[in-house]
DNA sequence: ACGTAAATGGACGGCCCTCTCCGGTTAGCC
DNA sequence: GGCTAACCGGAGAGGGCCGTCCATTTACGT
């Protein structure tokens, strides 16, 4: 697909260096990072970073590819497990980790970027693999039965939000909330009925 | 407390409508709107509305006291209310609506602003009675027992993330949260024990 | 060793935001 | 009606970030 432009063995260099850069600042400090202070941190020149990522959008996509990609292999064990339920478990449980020690993956897990194909992709791949999820552990009885798929996305939501706080009050707060969470949706407590799920995945991204 | 300086009659109209606005644009686009904005959409100049408030902070503490004050009051109906576990759910699902339909509340409920006195004063007595709703909710045997005060920073921060989506996904989503949550909740349904809770209220405004 | 194309980084113009200064205007009192 | 202090709004200085341009340096094939 791509005539690999076959960078010089310099270029490759700091190309590593950009993303690695890129990588932490994004953690620890956001999306919203000036790029001058990853240029910076990377220990080049603003130019250079703009001639290998184009946008911002760019530079982002390239660093969360491999964590998105983390987040599919989630799901993957998830559906390796035996256990339905057990499996359904930690693989919320893994991802909502993910999400409170990264603060830009959050983001960007929230930010859409329709350019991005191989992203939207693996994303696409991720879902399927989650319904499939899902569905098993309904079947297996664990699972309440008008769980819906866009109740992930509430729940990645508002662990956005309780991700969003100091560092340790977020990690700890994060598992209790997905803690209180998972246990609603057991089969066994889906006793009262709550409001209906117009929640779509499309619409995570909307902004207002 | 104030010596009250007698504004003249057009500047207490002004100040009244830069108020109106600034309320306005603080509920549709949060916090960050530029303060020229606010000016224009109050129909004065940039210079009135520094003049009346030397720093963003000084107006948002006070387009929010009212609000806030509405916080408080909504704790006072749960306390009046016969049935315990009843205003403890009343009073959550009425706050995070709260947050729902006001974008900035939900940054300005974030934000700590240490010098607003009346602000802190306020926020304590909400928190007071916030207490002593759990407290009854516990005694008449209805929510569980483990359930602790941060617990409701928690469930603020997460439906805060709800909220910060599209307009109407984000009045269903907190709907459905807080429903899946107040389930969690319940003395019932305690049986699995959750992480610890190291999440204090004062934390609730820790940035990273 | 050398020539060339690739690669570099800092300087710069443009844009948006914050906050202040100041000449003109107006409310309120006599 | 007229005076004065309070009030007003726009212009502009200051600062931050984005994204580009270009003179200089460097890798690499021969």
């Amino acid at each position: 697909m791509e005539p690999a432009p076959a960078l010089r063995a310099d270029a490759r260099h700091n190309r590593a260096r950009i993303l690695e850069a890129a990588r932490e600042a994004f953690a620890t400090r956001g999306l919203d990072v000036p790029m001058a202070a990853i240029a910076r941190r990377a220990g080049v020149g603003v130019a250079t970073l703009y001639r290998r990522f184009p946008s911002r959008e760019t530079l982002i996509t390239e660093v969360f590819g491999d964590e998105l990609a983390a987040c599919a292999s989630v799901v993957d064990e998830a559906l390796a497990d035996p256990d339905p339920w057990r499996g359904f478990c930690s693989a919320i449980e893994k991802v909502c980790a993910m999400q409170v020690a990264d603060l830009g993956f959050t983001e960007a897990f929230l930010t859409a970027f329709p350019d991005a194909i191989d992203y939207e992709r693996t994303r696409v791949r991720a879902e399927r693999g989650f319904a499939e999820v899902v569905r098993r552990a309904k079947a297996a009885g664990r699972l309440r039965a008008d769980f819906d798929l866009a109740d992930l996305t509430l729940l990645l939501k508002a662990n956005c939000g309780v991700a969003a706080g100091a560092r340790e009050a977020a990690e700890a707060g994060s598992r209790r909330l997905v803690a209180y969470l998972l246990q609603s949706f057991r089969a066994e407590h889906a006793a009262p009925l709550p409001p209906a799920p117009p929640l779509t995945l499309a619409l995570l991204h909307e902004r207002r």
